[in-house]
DNA sequence: GGGATAAAAGTACGACCGGTCGGCTGGTTT
DNA sequence: AAACCAGCCGACCGGTCGTACTTTTATCCC
């Protein structure tokens, strides 16, 4: 049973497009970018594209699709090999703030973008990145709440509290690392969260110092 | 010494159609705020934009400078009324997070779109709205530093580790209030900043319980 | 009244947008 | 070898973009 060559080519094509339409995205926007420009930076031709996504908003659906797999795969898994509770959190930011500070996407995040892009603008792009920031949240929550039941967090802390903090000194982050000073944001983003879960963890020796 | 009528319909003009745009751009964006759209809902003509701006680059610019007319007026101006301190900084997040929930403008707040939209966009344009943002934050700072200096914050508080934090905490609110829940998310705007507040401040009569 | 002047509209243009269509290419199946 | 198929391309469509040039309209000064 061999594969289907042509089907294969066009699996690899259809993962480099999208591949470059999250990188471009975090640059232009999920709307600026054009099928035209992102035809060209990969050396195929605009209807090429139409053979794979019969609009351009169906496109914009695959890359948020594409875009999450990413982010799934570079933060999210390997920070859940570190043990549950606190540690399993902090490990979730600092896993967040390398892949910012490593530059894997030219804008930073591909989330933080698009989400300001289409905070006020309906429709189901929109849609579809509150499912994924809802997911997200979620993750954070549940992070927090499993530190809190293992007795890692003081009990009073809740859990949707901390998931907000925890997000916005996250995104923060990448955007004032593109805007301002990149080596000069990422400890502020750092103690930030540390020093908020240092308050909160009586046992100190499970977070690093500094 | 009579005004001008014509260059006092010009005036007129020129603010309505900056103020149009600064509210226009929270939604589409600073650039994709196309100037047949901005015309059409202002009644004028796209040429008559032209006639005071001689390009969209220029009028881009002038777009920054009316937002942050307005937000000194609406939110920096009213937050130093309160006293000198850590009631003033307080202040300046109340002040910020009711410019938001009051909707004063469609997408939240002006700057965080298009800080997120420029972030990666090297010009003219990314140069002067990285200016207003180093000029908030060194405003932030300040507050933070005379808090400290008054006795109201403790000794050891980095203004610029605080400042970063009081970033955070607004501008997650205002992607968050448009993206996901509007009414979820301000409380935990507010409770971000003022436990850390409370946490840092020796006088717990200086700041509302809750 | 009659220029002078500023604001605004009208018109036109080239570039690019998202999208369609017919056809070529090369691997797969029979 | 023939029929078929998915991937991909060049040419092209109507529409909108930002921008330039010219013309009309409203106001001011003499």
């Amino acid at each position: 049973m061999t594969i289907d060559g042509r089907i294969a080519r066009g699996d690899r094509t259809r993962a480099a497009v999208l591949d470059a339409a999250v990188a471009l995205a975090t640059e232009a926007g999920l709307d600026g970018l054009s099928l035209g420009q992102l035809a060209n930076s990969l050396g195929v031709s605009k209807s090429g594209l139409f053979a794979h996504w019969r609009s351009k908003e169906e496109l914009q659906l695959a890359t948020i699709d594409r875009a999450r797999e990413q982010w799934a795969e570079l933060v999210v898994t390997p920070a859940l090999r570190a043990p549950r509770g606190v540690r399993r959190l902090w490990a979730l930011h600092e896993a967040r703030l390398a892949f910012y500070q490593a530059a894997v996407l030219p804008g930073g995040c591909f989330f933080a973008s698009v989400e300001f892009e289409y905070k006020a603008r309906p429709g189901v792009v929109r849609d579809r990145i509150a499912e994924v920031l809802r997911d997200w949240t979620a993750l954070v929550e549940r992070l927090a709440a499993e530190a809190v039941a293992a007795g890692e967090l003081r009990a009073d802390v809740a859990p949707r509290q901390l998931a907000y903090e925890f997000e916005a000194h996250g995104m923060t982050a990448v955007m004032r690392s593109r805007l301002l000073a990149p080596e000069s944001t990422y400890p502020l983003a750092r103690r930030a969260l540390l020093d908020r879960l240092h308050a909160l963890c009586p046992d100190p020796t499970l977070l690093p110092e500094d």
